[in-house]
DNA sequence: AACGAAGTACGAAAGTCTTCGTTGACATCT
DNA sequence: AGATGTCAACGAAGACTTTCGTACTTCGTT
């Protein structure tokens, strides 16, 4: 329990754990065969070597066990921004930030919420 | 010819010919082997890979080959990012933004360089 | 009790990524 | 010319990721 950082696949399975909660394989699979039409043991294996890294964690009492992210979700989004920063961006969180906000990509209410948090960010912090 | 996203060590090898221009296996190895102690033939043989897709080209006139990154940077930064913000951050781009800003993270200098962008950007986009 | 449905566990296959050893070509030095 | 050093090319090994088939278990229904 070192390495938070999820695969491509794993980083699917928590965000849907992160948006429902506690659930079941099954109710994991259901979320994402439509939208990527992986199969049901292949959701069940993966959550498998999840709680092997201790990615989730799991309640065995019932028949259908019940899967919980074990990492918050904030956590694993600072470490994967960390990382692009570092590997792609020379360490410089502003490059970063410019190329996410660039108006072709980023919709007029993501600048405003970002301008709203900035101008917060300096009251609270002179 | 149509997956632009490199794999982490092609990265490590684009982030050397961005910052030095066109350069030998030699010199790409030299910049790398002391920071990740890879092999020679190792840089050679992801550069060779990465002429096949398409992410360097080379200049073989000579009989050491001056690779050249075939693709621009930023090019590949817009498509990391749009990458992470849609698998980590629901899309949501005002979110992946407070995460790199979050002052535990990110300098002072960062944030206001940040701060002095978006202004700028308000007097450009009325 | 027997059957079928729903569930977990396991192993293995296929694909990708990273690494390097080895080979053969070419050049330079003695 | 022969020895030595530098280089590209290639193949293959090992690790990691993703996928699923198969087997076994448990529960509810007939």
């Amino acid at each position: 329990m070192q390495d938070k950082r999820p695969t491509e696949a794993e980083l699917a399975i928590l965000g849907v754990l992160w948006a429902k909660g506690p659930s079941t394989v099954r109710a994991v699979h259901g979320v994402l065969e439509p939208e990527r039409g992986i199969g049901y043991t292949t959701v069940l294996k993966l959550l498998q070597i999840m709680l092997d890294k201790g990615l989730v964690c799991r309640d065995t009492s019932a028949r259908s066990h019940v899967y919980e992210a074990a990492i918050e979700r904030t956590s694993i989004q600072d470490a994967l921004v960390s990382d692009l920063r570092d590997k792609a961006f020379d360490g410089s969180a502003a490059s970063l930030v410019m190329h996410a906000l660039s108006p072709q990509r980023a919709s007029a209410d993501d600048i405003a919420r970002v301008r709203a948090w900035l101008d917060a960010l300096e009251g609270t912090e002179p």
